[in-house]
DNA sequence: CCCTGATTCGC
DNA sequence: GCGAATCAGG
């Protein structure tokens, strides 16, 4: 593979903007290994691994293997010490907003149906996914203060975060579409209920518009499926 | 199982 | 230098 400057610039930035070596990876049609392996070779500052540096850990402990792998994997002894790297959840495509039913049935399926037709979907779409994987149903969240604007702002800011960063020539996307588009001339005004209808990027998208239960993003109806009670977390 | 990033090492 | 294979952890 040919590593042009084009390209490189291009994993600097996506690799920036905290997206998973894999994402990174799908959207320059490489592997992630590559991606992870030239982003080394770069120098590129590594991001919060899910796995946790044992090295440091012990340590004081008496001298345990650190590693009984295989011949290979024989790291293990380096530990940088700068334990303060718990830094944050970088990409955090959209963890924040209450599951959005209408994709959820894929929740796995749908990264694998992206991944195979190279589609973006929406960020909805991904917020399903990764609240459905992250542990489901998002428990009401009283704290959010107004019921308006909550999830269009969110997905505003997460489609204009997210960049093209690929000439077109290689990502079939549908064009961005701005999920304002469908709120912009409510046929009434005040807040109106956020709950997606149909496929997120169709043209028949659209938001359910009802008025929403107060404090919530969602009308009396699409609330109760929203907002599902996982479990009730007494102590 | 799925996922994540990290490392090794044959090429 | 590259990245598949493999690892380790959630």
């Amino acid at each position: 593979m040919e590593w042009t400057d084009e390209l490189i610039a291009r994993l600097k930035e996506l690799w920036e903007q905290g997206l998973s070596t894999a994402e990174i990876g799908r959207q320059l049609s490489i592997t992630k290994n590559a991606v992870v392996g030239k982003a080394h070779r770069l120098g590129l500052p590594p991001r919060p691994s899910p796995i946790r540096n044992k090295a440091a850990a012990e340590g004081a402990a008496s001298g345990k293997p650190a590693r009984s792998r295989t011949s290979r994997t024989r790291k293990a002894e380096e530990a940088p010490a700068e334990d303060g790297v718990k830094a944050e959840p970088p990409a955090a495509a959209g963890q924040k907003t209450a599951a959005p039913p209408t994709e959820k049935k894929a929740a796995g399926t749908a990264r694998a149906k992206a991944a195979a037709e190279k589609v973006e979907k929406p960020a909805r779409a991904k917020a399903a996914g990764t609240a459905a994987k992250t542990g489901g149903a998002v428990k009401d969240a009283p704290s959010r203060k107004a019921a308006d604007d909550v999830d269009v702002d969110d997905e505003a800011d997460l489609v204009s975060a997210r960049r093209p960063a690929a000439p077109a020539s290689q990502r079939k996307v549908a064009p961005p579409r701005r999920v304002r588009d469908t709120l912009d001339r409510p046929s009434r005004q005040g807040p109106t209920c956020q709950w997606p209808i149909g496929d997120p990027g169709t043209p028949d998208f659209h938001f359910c518009g009802a008025s929403p239960l107060s404090g919530k993003p969602y009308c009396a109806e699409h609330a109760a499926i929203a907002y599902v009670k996982i479990r009730d977390r007494r102590h």
